[in-house]
DNA sequence: TACAATTGGTCAGGTTGCTTGATCAGGCCA
DNA sequence: TGGCCTGATCAAGCAACCTGACCAATTGTA
């Protein structure tokens, strides 16, 4: 009874890893890249996204989004282009440099699952995962509201 | 590979438990308190705690800390005494009111935490928490920076 | 085929939760 | 006694979100 709760050490966690892959990118060149940019990085289709779909995957506001958008397509990771079929649209897709930061953010988060794996075991590992998303889809369930 | 990454994954179940917890707290009358309120409620020590202490331990700088205290007492939850010691000192402690939102939320964490090991088996969650912890202490190891 | 309702995106302004820098009083020590 | 350190606070600023208002374009309806 004297542990700590779950969520915030499943929190610490997390704050540790998310320091790590941005220092990381930093040392990779990608030194403009923040936490909040991961909105549009973690949910944006190959093809593109439209803004009122990253924010409704990313549960932020369309504003919120925007903003982040804006200041990605002002530092050369996203262009805006207008939608052919809809006037009111904007395709918002990742340029080259944005292609390259993304997988480059995808390696770093596979290099330190696999040195977890190393220290503590593929299965322990696999199973930290295997839990995760089952308690993740449980509780996502739960609440809908 | 098309996984997603655990440390999302890890963010994401942590805020829905911590969403869970203070949406109980506000139903068990605890209806002022925020996750932000966390970094006292945490670390403070049952004879009281100094401001410093609280800062240095949570992670945030006194300031913060300040903030939120100055916010808890008003509320009532902690009061701050003169430390009879030194006098540039105050002593934080909680109210009678603080300690039983402290209790409440403990007893709220550790009914998530029974919740799932019911859906999932008590062997499961004890390894998630293993496995977390473990985690935990080589990663604020490895970067004590 | 017009008109109403809806939708994609943006502008404006506000709040929250932090930060750094400056200050001040009290305590510690040569 | 004077100089340095420390606990706490004041002030200002900033990042990352929010809500509300709005416009233009599209879609649904009769």
């Amino acid at each position: 009874m004297t542990d700590i709760p779950l969520p915030p050490l499943l929190g610490e966690l997390k704050e540790l890893a998310i320091a790590e892959l941005h220092r990381r990118l930093h040392e990779e060149g990608y030194s403009e890249v923040r936490p909040g940019h991961g909105c549009v990085f973690r949910f944006i289709d190959t093809e593109g996204s439209r803004l009122t779909d990253l924010a409704e995957r990313s549960g932020y506001s369309k504003q919120a989004v925007g903003e982040v958008t804006a200041d990605l397509e002002a530092l050369g990771y996203v262009e805006r282009i207008p939608d052919p079929l809809d006037g009111r649209a904007k395709t918002i897709r990742l340029t080259e440099h944005g292609r390259y930061a993304q997988a480059a953010a995808a390696r770093i988060f596979s290099e330190i699952e696999r040195r977890w794996a190393e220290q503590f075991g593929d299965e322990r590992i696999a199973q930290l995962r295997e839990t995760v998303e089952l308690l993740l889809a449980a509780e996502r369930g739960a609440v809908p509201a």
